[in-house]
DNA sequence: GTTACATGTAATAATATACGTTACAGGAAA
DNA sequence: TTTCCTGTAACGTATATTATTACATGTAAC
């Protein structure tokens, strides 16, 4: 199955909050860009809250950053969101037959090439900011 | 969510091949070492069949590698069971607001950014095959 | 040819997760 | 106090996975 696509959606929130930083960011006008519904925006901006990736306050209107969105990775956005949780993009079989050498010791052998593939993953995540996906929006060239 | 385990599940049929190739491989012997119901190995044994990994024949007990275990990645299991499909491991939010910029320009701002993650993740996996991790099953050694 | 046992496959249920939606509590400001 | 916002719980729907039952079909020994 496919990762989430709360990842999509906060890399959308956080370019938005700088394509329209002169104008009030609410989650009404956000889910309007994405085209759902504002709790489902709310709910993802709580994770980008907790993760301390943007700053909110209940009662008032609008998001906005809380640092500079070149020092905010694609990366960033994807543990905010728990878009894949340590070590779990893979999902191996459990319970085995221990009294067969494959059941007893598989597990060992491919968790560590698991882990490795899902890193490889995230370092392409880790290079790519959000300022990077913000500028391509711009100027229509892609990021990579 | 995770990628399903169809694909370790494919790296165990294909290892106890190797580790038990004196011995016949029924789908019930293999359910017995997965720890799982003999259908669920025979569905996946059949996308490893359709895929050319395997040779099994209706009627006949036991299953066989196609092929040198040295010549299946595991990028080849992973295909074969259908694990990620093509450019398809992320999922992005559909039809945002064409109105705004964001929304018209983010999928393709994004899109080459995520296949780029996801062929970084299967690079690592065509990098090893099954005999290395028959060889780590055997050792005890890691593979990576 | 019949019996025993294998694979192939359809149908179904149980479970988990994602996503959308409604409803409402509580904060902020005119 | 009214209005509009965020925060969050609750629920419905849709979809994918895994397990399971049932049965059609193939093979080979007797």
């Amino acid at each position: 199955m496919s990762i989430s696509s709360r990842f999509s959606v906060g890399i959308h929130i956080l370019s938005l909050l700088e394509i329209n930083k002169e104008g009030t960011n609410s989650s009404q006008f956000i889910a309007n860009s994405v085209n759902t519904n504002p709790v489902v925006i709310r709910k993802i901006m709580g994770m980008l809250k907790k993760a301390g990736l943007v700053t909110v306050n209940p009662g008032i209107a609008g998001a906005t950053p809380s640092r500079s969105l070149a020092e905010i990775t694609l990366f960033d956005v994807y543990k905010a969101v728990e878009a894949v949780n340590e070590n779990e993009l893979f999902s191996i079989h459990e319970n085995p037959n221990p009294d067969c050498l494959v059941g007893k010791s598989l597990q060992g052998a491919i968790e560590p090439i698991f882990n490795m593939a899902q890193l490889a993953l995230e370092k392409v995540l880790q290079g790519i900011t959000i300022k990077d996906v913000v500028d391509s929006l711009k100027s229509g060239n892609k990021v990579c």
